[in-house]
DNA sequence: GGCTGATAGTTAGGGAGCTAACTATTTTAT
DNA sequence: ATAAAATAGTTAGCTCCCTAACTATCAGCC
């Protein structure tokens, strides 16, 4: 999004012409997508590293997903869980297996579904770069305590519960 | 993202194998994110029922960038406003101008150099969606008081401080 | 049993943004 | 004064994800 913020400054001056604006609203609005540009960058750097696109690396989270049980889903599970269309998700498992880091397997009980897993190299893959992960983004919250985290948690999630209810516009 | 964020209890289980994974950190990281793709499809929503891109609304907004002077810009430092690539504002630029929302203009001082101005259509048009932006912005923002967004902005820049003093890796 | 409609996955084509390479100017340094 | 380096903008080709249309299979109903 934009770059570089308004200053308040500006958007006060600018509501006395629109009285919409709320500049608490855009400040807060702004800082939100600002704050998550540069924490995806950061993120996107990660992948880069590691050759993986966020839809491979989400599909191969997914599949490695630590408390669930198997570790098989669906390509339309893996397309919902990760927030991306069928489509896209075949065009995912298709680079990942070509990689030799999953495989499909065809469903016994239903000749149109299949299965994917990691292969043994998938899961070392993921494996390998797991710990990075988690410290890279142990660093970028570093900067707030965990009784900010838990604020800063709190006020998202008041956003999403209004923001996922969607508003019938 | 990850659209399904794990619940907490999964992070602690995991944090047994994983010394680096702190809880609290992923569970921050993964709140924001999913926030921010939200608030991200509501902006985008709003976009296409005035069938903008992200990146041709932004550039609108530069060029109408309220308490700035003039309103014309090279495409150089829109592009590094809106935080695209100058090969991406060219294309953008490009339709903007089929559109008839936005001209070039040669630089009379610097025959490489170009100048981009809202038409007035250009600024009709703006001027046309603007309340509803600040209206949209003001409804998403709505779950949170005053005090509440001062509090979240004061923690979203806690981190981008850090994240724009890039780290040496 | 055999249509009708839903569902799983894929294919084809499009939009948005990126990098790298290119042209035309301007600036700097010799 | 001129050769070298920097800068403005563009073009070409890539990736990622999307929508829409398609094939194959399954489920429900007559």
């Amino acid at each position: 999004m934009l770059k570089d913020l308004p200053r308040y400054e500006c958007l006060l001056e600018a509501a006395e012409q629109h009285p919409e604006l709320e500049p608490s609203a855009i400040e807060s609005y702004m800082n939100l997508l600002r704050t998550a540009d540069l924490v995806f960058s950061e993120q996107r750097r990660f992948m880069d590293r590691i050759s993986l696109s966020q839809g491979r690396f989400t599909v191969l989270m997914l599949l490695n997903r630590c408390c669930e049980e198997g570790g098989a889903r669906t390509p339309a599970e893996l397309a919902e869980q990760a927030g991306v269309t069928r489509a896209t998700m075949t065009g995912l498992i298709d680079t990942l297996e070509k990689d030799g880091l999953v495989q499909r397997e065809a469903d016994p009980a239903d000749r149109r579904a299949l299965n994917v897993r990691l292969t043994p190299q998938g899961e070392a893959f993921v494996n390998g770069f797991l710990p990075d992960w988690f410290r890279q983004v142990a660093s970028i919250m570093a900067p707030l305590g965990e009784k900010e985290r838990k604020q800063l948690v709190g006020l998202l999630q008041k956003l999403q519960a209004s923001l996922s209810g969607v508003e019938p516009e």
